[in-house]
RNA sequence: UGGGGCGUCGUCAAGUGGUAAGACACAGGACUUUGGUUCCUGCAUUCGGAGGUUCGAAUCCUCCCGCCCCAGCCA
């Protein structure tokens, strides 16, 4: 009589290092039960899909756990932030599917206190005023193996740097003439904690609060103090921070904050074929080696969505990785995968030609033309069926004909009868070709009456089934074929002294003009998604597409078996050959 | 030669002393009016390595090896 658990039925909940911590937590009673956190841009870039993890990661947490997340721009260095970098972080967080309520704010909204919590800690004899140049500083820091120097402003009184620190703020200064640096310990092993500086001189506006300041507190002095301000209970973070946590639990431990949150470290995501860092991103657009921030090859959020990408797709994905601390790459196969099986589940079906081939059908009626029925989605019978038309002329892929056929080509060569799909089994009767070039420019075709709709009477099967469209009736479309933007699975690699750009795939967009769309499809809306059968995911344009001027871009292909047996094929044949 | 981290299938990743989940990829097969979808099947006698503790170790201990991060007045 013994039932051993029934946990098969459950679905798995995702459980993560960080999870756990903040379970244990809660069963601990900590923070009194409540569960904050933050994504903590910096206005300087447009989000990708690294920052797609961390924002599923925080907002997850605060979901699951009941708590809240905040969303909080990181902006202390108004040399590279900026208003446009706000708007679309705003808006990719929403698109993402999450909800920060009332709950934005600003680092920058705190300048006036973070100068309060300086001035404390200099009152506590724990900052200094240093007069040392950039170069110095450096210099006096000492390296890897070796402990650092005092500085000769080190042990100035609390008065003398009052009074310096507030003529910092008064602007007497030039720009690198002094900084405010924390008095810790020039001998730490830890360099961040060799008297790190807080506060920069920059005689730069800002793009919120304008002339109002001219220093600005650095990262570590601001990040840890907004996070106690704001009330964090578990401060997430990437791996390359977790240096900086004991000076981040340094400040808040001197100056006694009520609020003292845990930092978490988690692996950054890295993808094949991709790069995720801000400066290479900047550096893509910058140079216009792409077409912008939300060009579809992209791997920001605005760019995946340009592409086609849906959030839930996203969400899965950033949910199927996983959180954890190893340094990691993730296949960019997973984050295609994640697409097709969501746009499969709710796109409607549509017939395309992306490079057409004539055919006429010698034996259909000159003039006539045939509704035939067709399935919008198979895998949801509730969007139902539409019509399409088809007619003595119709184009076919042109890749789907070969004159001299491998074996397994299942589709269309002379002599052989294949399916258009939904219309009829067609028999290839002759390849017409250009007499100067040798080239097929249009085939000539027999159709057998018994078979409309797909089926033959006699129970006769054909090995292939093609998509087509009416020459008649056909919108003309431009459809953009997208390839990953690097040719290197990890093209941050430098070897031999190149330059990641060097490895930008040259073939990543294919332009296909001409290209033969079903007529339902000339009513297409920017950002319309479809399956063109056979092919792929597609994506009416946000930007370009409009009402006479189709274009598409391709979010990502079908699996194709065709496309592994052919290549195999190929294979066999060389090692065929140099086996002999 | 300093400090901080990390090493489980090709790629991610569970596992927290009781005898290696899952996903992607890959390989077979079934079904199919998308060479799509779906469905079966296979895919780590072994957890960076070597010792040790234990009835029992991916999990504990010791040593070794490898990889990542830190010397911005960036975040």
């Amino acid at each position: 009589m013994t039932t051993p658990d029934t946990k098969p039925a459950e679905a798995a909940v995702p459980t993560n290092f960080v999870r756990q911590i903040i379970a244990a937590d809660l069963a601990a009673g900590k923070n009194d039960g409540r569960v904050v956190t933050r994504f903590p841009p910096e206005p300087n870039g447009y989000l990708h899909i690294g920052h797609a993890k961390s924002i599923c990661l925080n907002f997850g947490l605060a979901r699951d756990f009941g708590g809240v997340c905040h969303l909080r721009f990181d902006d202390t260095d108004p040399a590279k932030e900026s208003m446009e970098y706000v708007a679309s972080i705003q808006e990719d967080v929403r698109w993402m599917g999450f909800d920060w309520q009332d709950r934005m704010f600003f680092a920058s909204d705190y300048f006036e206190r973070l100068y309060g919590f300086a001035v404390r800690l200099i009152e506590a004899g724990k900052a200094y005023v240093d007069h040392l140049s950039a170069d110095e500083i450096r210099e006096y820091r000492g390296t890897l193996t070796a402990p650092g120097r005092n500085s000769p402003y080190r042990d100035r009184s609390i008065a003398e740097n009052l009074d310096l620190f507030q003529r910092m703020r008064a602007g007497e200064f030039e720009d690198g003439a002094c900084v405010l640096r924390a008095k810790i310990d020039m001998a730490a092993p830890n360099i961040v904690m060799r008297d790190p500086t807080i506060y920069r001189i920059k005689h730069v506006d800002h793009y919120r609060t304008g002339q109002a300041w001219c220093i600005y507190p650095m990262y570590d002095f601001t990040h840890c103090l907004s996070d106690s301000i704001e009330g964090m209970t578990h401060s997430i973070c990437t791996l390359e921070f977790e240096n900086n946590r004991e000076l981040y639990n340094w400040i808040l431990d001197t100056l006694k904050t009520p609020c003292h949150p845990q930092q978490i470290e988690f692996a950054r995501l890295n993808l094949s074929y991709t790069v995720l860092s801000k400066r290479k991103l900047i550096e893509l657009v910058d140079k216009g080696l792409v077409s912008g921030w939300d060009d579809p090859r992209m791997p920001t959020i605005s760019g995946y969505r340009r592409r086609g990408y849906t959030p839930e797709a996203i969400r899965n994905f950033c949910e199927r990785i996983g959180v954890a601390k190893a340094a990691s790459t993730v296949d960019i196969g997973l984050m295609e995968f994640c697409l097709r099986e969501d746009l499969n589940k709710r796109t409607p079906r549509v017939m395309a030609v992306l490079r057409p081939l004539k055919v006429t059908i010698v034996n259909y009626p000159e003039g006539q033309v045939e509704e035939l029925d067709a399935v919008n989605n198979p895998e949801d019978p509730g969007m139902g069926t539409r019509r399409v038309p088809f007619s003595r002329e119709i184009f076919i892929e042109r890749e789907d004909f070969m004159e001299d056929p491998p074996k397994k080509f299942f589709r269309l060569a002379p002599g052989r009868e294949v399916r258009l799909r939904y219309a009829y089994f067609i028999t290839c009767v002759e390849a017409v070709k250009d007499p100067a070039t040798g080239e097929v420019t249009e085939l000539r075709c027999t159709y057998d009456p018994q078979t409309r709709g797909g089926d033959a009477p006699d129970g006769r099967k054909v090995q292939g089934t093609l998509h087509w469209v009416s020459a008649l009736h056909a919108a003309a479309a431009e459809v953009r074929l997208y390839d990953h933007l690097f040719s290197r699975e990890n093209p941050d690699e430098a070897d031999g002294g190149r330059h990641f750009t060097d490895h930008l795939n040259p073939k990543s967009l294919e332009a296909l003009t001409g290209c033969k769309l079903e007529p339902g499809l000339a009513l297409a809306s920017p950002g319309d998604r479809f399956q063109f059968e056979r092919l792929g995911y597609f994506c009416a344009d946000a930007r370009d597409c409009r009402p006479g001027h189709l274009v598409f871009n391709r979010s990502v292909t079908l699996r194709d078996t065709w496309a592994k047996i052919a290549k195999k094929e190929v294979g066999k044949k060389k090692g065929g050959v140099s086996g002999t």
